[in-house]
This record gives structure tokens, sequence and C-alpha cells, in this order.
RNA sequence: CGGGGUGUAGCACAGCCUGGUAGUGCGCAAGCUUUGGGAGCUUGAGGUCGCAGGUUCGAAUCCUGUCGCCCCGACCA
């Protein structure tokens, strides 16, 4: 991409109603504006790194053999109130009415219509086990959405759903749930947590959070640098900083999270409630046994950046960031716009995402959007080094450049 | 939903107390000069001062109401 005809409008003040930091830089770097509380328009770079999270996300789920699908984010009101949480959800529901009167809703999550649709097409213990996610926008009327993108009113989320004949078989399919949302977050390249969490008003057994580290975190949580061990202190108020682990005794030590996941097994709770029964190998009729499992796609875009930014800006992870590499060519030589020009294509067709900094800018406005846009790699191609058959490479968290020959700079950029 | 703020150009703000032609900086457009960490000068465009009532000869400014947005708290599968 030519950053000349990219749309990404950067600011150098940052609007007054942001303070959070990721909130601020998602303005002041063009990735995101805001339409209304909590609801926010991804311009292009924004997009890019919340498809390419989709993607990882998608990627680790249909290795697991889970399967995607969707469900409409419009719904009859029917499913909820047979579920109860017509009434239980309260205000927060984004509640309407259609041409005939009929009661409707714009989905918070969807474990009642997914019930139903199991209700209606599972039939037997041979359909066993079943996952199908979706990655959907979700609607829910928050009391207080805040922080840009970390609590909105709009949000995407990934939603996954598991029908097994038995609690024994829930709980494998939680655990293939489970190690593929390490292998995501791994994959996504954060700090994080697997905490153990209250299982809330979703009625489940088991669950666990996958909590993004960050300073801006909203849940308190401690973990052990010993074992795995790791608790939201919702959950638990005798734990705290220091104290010794439940399970190795080592001291523990607290952080801030932000909740990137979260993973239940639901059991039997929404399948006995709507009548979700399937034959057995007996040919008897059982409940369905369910687990569900969520991923806030759109809160990780923020999450990333709470955790990995610094005064300049953004510092995406290779694997998320909207382009790999930012070429930025200095002044007007003919000998710079030709390099530049061909690494540009060199680059792309190694299928590396570059963004070619090709406006009529001095290099210092360059490198600032650079580095607030929070592009991994930069090569600076200037006059003087070019002379000498070299370019300027320099990761984004790198306090130093280093120069290097015109002809290493793809693999520079590659290792 | 309680508490506290705040609405004036795309962004950040001044003006309001003490009513009298709508201001500044950044950004934007044009021109000239510049060109390695957000350049300088000149010229220019851009506003129903959140909205609705009221007081007044006259309201961004005073009064009443209302809406939006932000922060803290409560809430948050």
């Amino acid at each position: 991409m030519r950053f000349s005809k990219a749309f990404v409008p950067t600011l150098k003040e940052a609007p007054k109603d942001a303070v959070t930091p990721s909130h601020v830089l998602l303005l002041r770097a063009g990735f995101a504006r805001m339409v209304g509380a909590g609801l926010y328009e991804m311009l292009p770079l924004g997009l890019r790194v919340q498809n390419n999270i989709s993607n990882i996300v998608r990627e680790e789920m249909d290795a697991t053999g889970a399967q995607e699908f969707r469900m409409p984010a419009l719904l009859p009101a029917d499913y909820f109130k047979e579920s109860g949480r017509w009434e239980s959800f309260g205000p927060t529901l984004f509640r309407m009415k259609d041409r005939k009167d009929g009661d409707y809703h714009l989905g918070p999550t969807h474990e009642e219509i997914i019930t139903d649709l199991a209700r209606r097409e599972i039939s037997s213990h041979k359909q066993l086990p079943l996952n199908l996610y979706q990655i959907q926008t979700k609607f829910r009327d928050e009391p207080r959405p805040r922080a840009g993108l970390l609590r909105c009113r709009e949000f995407l989320m990934k939603d996954a759903y598991s029908f097994d004949v038995s609690e024994d078989a829930a709980r494998e399919s939680y655990a293939t749930m489970r190690a593929a949302y390490q292998r995501i977050f791994e994959r996504l390249g954060l700090d994080y947590r697997i905490v153990r969490a209250d299982s809330g008003a979703m009625g489940g057994s088991t669950s666990a959070e996958f909590q993004v580290l960050a300073q801006t975190g909203e849940d308190r949580i401690v973990a052990c640098t010993q074992c795995d061990f790791a608790i939201n202190l919702e959950a638990d108020e005798t734990l705290s900083e220091g104290k010794p682990c439940p399970e190795c005794k080592t001291p523990l030590e607290q952080y801030l999270g932000i909740e990137g996941g979260h993973i239940f097994i639901l059991g039997t709770h929404y399948s006995e409630k709507m009548g979700a029964h399937f034959a057995g190998t007996d040919g008897k009729q059982q409940p369905l046994v369910m687990g569900c499992y969520g991923i806030g796609i759109s809160r990780l875009v923020a999450a990333a950046i709470e955790q990995q930014h610094d005064d300049q800006g953004m510092c995406w992870p290779p694997s998320i960031a909207p382009y790999q590499v930012v070429l930025c060519p200095i002044g007007k030589d003919e000998t710079v716009t030709a390099k530049a020009e061909e690494l540009y294509t060199q680059l792309r067709e190694h299928n590396i995402e570059v963004l070619l900094d090709d406006r009529d800018t001095r290099p210092g406005a360059k490198f600032k959007d650079a580095d607030l846009i929070g592009i991994p790699h930069r090569i600076v191609i200037g006059a003087k080094s070019l002379a000498n058959n070299q370019v300027e490479y320099k990761p984004r968290t790198a306090s130093e450049a280093t120069l290097v020959s015109t002809s290493d700079a793809v693999t520079a950029v590659l290792k």
C-alpha cells in the first residue's frame, strides 16, 4: 500500500475524550473513530489488525475440527423468553419491535439460539461431538461503555458452542478448546495468563479466563511465577500478592488483566431448559452436554495496544500488525525513489505486507507516523547511505537503526 | 443508575463572570522557500457557539429545560 493513497488520518493531538492509552492511540494513529458511546468505525488499519486476529482464531478453531457457521444478530424474542433471559438480561438487551409489533432483540450472546438449532437437528449420539463457532457482531447496551474498544456496545466476538454425550466427553471438548486458546494467544504475541474465574451468571461448572496482562486492565488477578496457578480475585478474595500459591507455595504476584477469552462447561443448563435431547446408545433420550467459548476479537485489538505500546505509539506483534514493513524514502533524489520502488516490489513478491511512505513530506513526519502506527519493521532509504549501497533497518522496538546492504534488506525483515 | 466533569471550525482550546460584528494554535487549500525526528513565511477556505424555550433593543455569554460525550462507582455471559 502506498501511504499517499491510504486512508490513515493520524492526529498530533488526541481528542480530549480519550484517556486510556489504547483509545488515544487508536484515534491518533487513524485506526478508529467514534460514532457514539461504545460505537466505533474501524478504519482500514484497525480493520486489518482485527482481520488478522480473526484469521488466527479461525485457523486454530478449524484445526480442532470446530466448524464455522453463522447465526442471525437480529433475533425474535421467543428464545430468550423461553430461557428466562428476556427478563434477566434487563436493559442490557437491545430490544425492538418489528412491523407486526413482535418482540425482537439484537444478540448479546447465542446460547439459546444454538440450543434451538441443536434440539431441531441433533437426535443421535452419532452426531456428537459437535463444535460450531461464529465470528459475529454482538450487541449489549452496557450501562457504561468505556475506554474505546475495550468495552463497547457493539463489538466483534468469536463464540463457539460444543455438544457432547456426557460430562466426561464435554471435559474433553473443553480441554481441546483450552489448548486451542493457548495456541491462539501465543500466536497473537500477547503476554497472558489462564485464570480461574467466577463462572458467573452462565451457571457453568468449569471455566477459565484468558487474561491479557496490561497496566490498565479492569480485572485484578494473582498468579504464581513457578506453576500454572492463576486466579481472578473476584473468584477468591482471600488471596493476594505475596501469599503462598495454594498449589506450590511460591509467593503469588498480582497483575491487572483484560479479559480476552472465556471458556465454560455449561453442562445441561440450556439443553434441559429448552429440551435439547438426543438418543444415546441405549436409545434413551438425554440432554446434550454443552460448553461455550468466547473471544472478544475487537477487544483484543485494544488489549494488544494496552500491553504493547510506548510513548511514541503502538508496537504491534508481527502476527497481527496492519503491515509488516514501512519503507521511508527520504528526499526526492531519483536513486532513492527508484530503490524504494524496487524494495516495495521485492518485499511484496515475498508476500510481505508493505506500506510505502511515498508522501511528499519531511522525514520527521514519516518517522513519527511510522512509530505511531507501530509497524514492526522500518526501512529508511536515504541518499547518503544509498551511495554506499546501504539502507537503514530498525525494528519498531529497537532504539537504534542499523545499516544493511540493500540486498540484505528483505532478509532483515524476514528473520 | 448514583457522583463529578464537559459541549464554541476536522482536532485542542480561549471568549462567558461584567450581554454589543466569532477568536487562537494545529490540521486543510494555494504560492514561495525548505527537506534525517511532526519546517518557515504569505494568502485563503472552514462556525446555525449541542438542542429547545425564556429574559432583553440585542444572547456563545443570563435563566429554565433537554440531549450528547468523558471519568469514578455500581453493573459486566
